[in-house]
Parts: C-alpha cells; sequence; structure tokens
DNA sequence: GTCGAACCGTGACATTTGTCAGGTCGGATC
DNA sequence: GATCCGACCTGACAAATGTCACGGTTCGAC
C-alpha cells in the first residue's frame, strides 16, 4: 500500500485528490495538509512513502518544504505539483531533490501513473517544460536583486522598497535598474512579470 | 438525474470535480469544457440541469457565459466555482443570473451540497462574502478607466495603452489618475492590484 | 431644456523612475 | 597578490508618471 502526503492550499482540490487517490486500490493518503509550515511534522507523524506538494503555499514555499523532507525524512520521495510549469520552479525542484514535476493541466489519470513511476525509481518531468527549462538558462539575478523585486511586486515605492530592506533609495534604484536589464524589460513592472514567468522569485 | 455541465481551464480539477461528482448516485457530468466560448455550445448541445462555472477561463469570462447561458437556456441554472471569492465577481455573478457562488477553498463536500440546494430553487451564497460585497460597494470605475487599467497589468507605459486604445497620452493619464484617485491607492500597481482584489476588471 | 456624468482632449507642473558613471568594501578564486 | 564579483553607496541627468485646471462633446434623466 502506498502511503501518500498530500500538500496543497486550495480545499476543494485537496478534497477531491484525496478522494480521487484513495479509489486506487494500491494508495492511501495518511497525511493532508495546508500550509508548508505543516508538511514536514505531518510527514515524520504519517511516514509517507511520497508527499505530493504544491509550490505556492502559505507559510512556507513547498520546493523549501521538499529539500527539508530530504533531510528529515530521506525514505519519502517527493513530487511536486503545481499549477505554474515555470522553468526556474522546475530547476529548483530538480535541486531540492524532488523526483517528480507535474503540472495541473493535465488529466487526472496522470497523477496516480506519475506516483507509480516516482515509487518504481524513475524521475517524471514533463518533456516540453525540462526543454523550457534548459533553453531559459539558470536564473540571472542576484539575491538582492531578487529582493528589490519581490519587494516591488505590490506596487511600492522605491522610498517603501529601501525602507522595508534597510537600503539606501539610489542602490534600490540601482539594483532595479539590474534587474530591468537582465531581464530585457523596460520598467519594474514588466521586470517583475518576467521573473515571475520563469519562476525566478 | 441530475445532468451537470463543468467549465474549468485547470485540467486535473476538472478531471477530479467530474469524477467526484459522477460518484453521487444522482449526478452525471454531461459535458466538460475548458474554455468559456464553448459553453452555450456545449449547454445547448448536453442540455444540463445545472452548469458549474470558473470565472477566469481562457476565451470568454465564465460571468459573461453565465448572461449568455441565461438567455440562451434558462432552464439550466448557473452556480459560479471560483478560487477567488471577489466582491465585484459576486455582484457580477448575481446580476448575470447566478444562482450560486462557490469559492474553492471550502471542502469538496459543499459542492455537492451546494448543486442539490440550487435545483432545490435556493441561492448559495458565502455569508462573509456577501457581507464584503456590500460593504465593498459598487464598481466606481468608469468603463473607460478600467479598459485603461486592464491595458496597465502587464506594466505597459502610457505610451503603449495610448496606442493600443486610440486615445491621446495625456488622456490615459487622466484616466490612470481618476482610477488611482478612487481606489485610494498611490500609482498605477497599486490601483490596478486593489481593483483586481475588489473584482473591478 | 437643463443638468449631470461619461468621454476625450490640452498644457503646465512636481515628483518618481530609470540610467549612467563613478567609488568602497569583503569574500572567492586563481 | 591580483582579479573578479556582489553588496552597498553617491550624484547627476533624462524620461516617465501623476496631478491639476481647464476646455469641449454627447447622451440620458428629470
Amino acid at each position: 500500500m502506498i502511503k501518500v502526503l498530500l500538500a496543497e492550499d486550495q480545499g476543494m482540490m485537496r478534497g477531491a485528490l484525496a478522494l480521487l487517490l484513495d479509489l486506487e486500490e494500491d494508495m492511501q493518503v495518511v497525511a493532508q495538509v495546508a500550509a508548508g509550515d505543516q508538511i514536514v511534522a505531518a510527514a515524520l507523524d504519517a511516514r509517507p512513502d511520497i508527499a505530493l506538494l504544491d509550490i505556492e503555499l502559505p507559510g512556507r514555499s513547498g520546493l523549501d518544504a521538499a529539500a527539508d523532507l530530504r533531510t528529515e525524512l530521506p525514505s519519502c520521495k517527493v513530487l511536486i505539483v503545481t499549477t505554474f510549469g515555470r522553468p526556474g520552479y522546475l530547476r529548483r525542484a530538480m535541486e531540492a531533490g524532488a523526483s517528480g514535476f507535474l503540472v495541473k493541466d493535465g488529466p487526472v489519470e496522470d497523477l496516480a501513473a506519475a506516483i507509480r513511476r516516482v515509487l518504481a525509481g524513475e524521475r517524471v518531468i514533463d518533456p516540453g517544460l525540462a526543454a523550457a527549462a534548459l533553453s531559459a538558462g539558470p536564473n540571472p539575478l542576484t539575491q538582492r536583486e531578487r529582493d528589490v523585486l519581490t519587494a516591488a511586486v505590490d506596487g511600492a515605492t522605491v522610498a517603501d522598497i529601501a525602507g522595508r530592506l534597510h537600503l539606501s533609495q539610489a542602490t534600490v534604484r540601482n539594483y532595479l535598474s539590474a534587474a530591468i536589464g537582465k531581464t530585457g524589460t523596460r520598467n519594474r513592472m514588466e521586470a517583475v512579470r518576467a521573473a515571475r514567468r520563469n519562476g525566478w522569485l
């Protein structure tokens, strides 16, 4: 019997997937969590064979939780199941030790199949997405550039960001300018969108 | 037997919900579509008793499709099932003739229950969300202000927007300024976010 | 027929933003 | 030790943005 942990913040999605997986004769959902910072504790308690992790979760990113899981419970495989097939996400998932990366666009049948393949030792990755991740290259942004960009997502002014990050306004502008240059965009909003699309934030 | 139409762009979610509803003895999913502009055609073909519509769909908004359905197939009830419980969405859904408004956060059991209640003639609306919709008030933005704001979401410059909407740059700035004023924000990005949060776009 | 509201425009102004050319400092790497 | 790179900073400049006051048209409501 395959024991599954399910981390997904959307209640309806979580419930539907749990119900669906429990219908499989050889699978059983032994833990369900809605927040990223509950994943490790729930896994240590329920001892699943595999963890299905969404990426964008409240509390802690599924990618960070995946890395934690690899050290805290190495016997548990990790399968990332996410809405957004972003190149940077895939790259980070692999670096975090995930065994598979599935986007929620595909048919439901893929899910149980992916679980079985991962448990059989395979790596499950969408071929098109893998190609996109390779062609997109690694994240060109430095840590500080990411910080400044993420602080700019909600329309904060330079003064806001400078205050939040304890930087000079001129420095913030320089980082923003660098990020705009590296993303090949024209202003901070385009830079934010480009960085998000690639999973660089 | 309750015949259900399902409109949802995320394949995994759509499949899981269909499977789940088909498990109910008195329900049957007679049509599944992934795009908003296929809803009416599919409904006229399959003649469902109720249509579950997501709002943010490719092709055509679920809210617009709901209005179409009310005229093309009045016997079919509409239940909006969406990720985002935005006040403006709820208001528009009611104006479009929807019988219910459900957010995907809640437990799956709510879905079948909501369908049955709608078919029984009830209106199904989250009480907290209804209160929020009332307190938020109606959409204060004019049509043109909405146009300009939506054209600004991707970080387009004033010149871009003016070109896309065939307006003078000065006019665009005036509309943006008005939208910023009405939303009580400080710049166009905050205005966009505020308008989106309220479902005014 | 008057009124208000939405629509579209102009011109001028202060502020914010993006760019560029510099400089300091610490930690890798060779 | 020289050389890179990233983290910080400064100052100055042009461009974009946001605000304001003002004008005009159209259209529906009262």
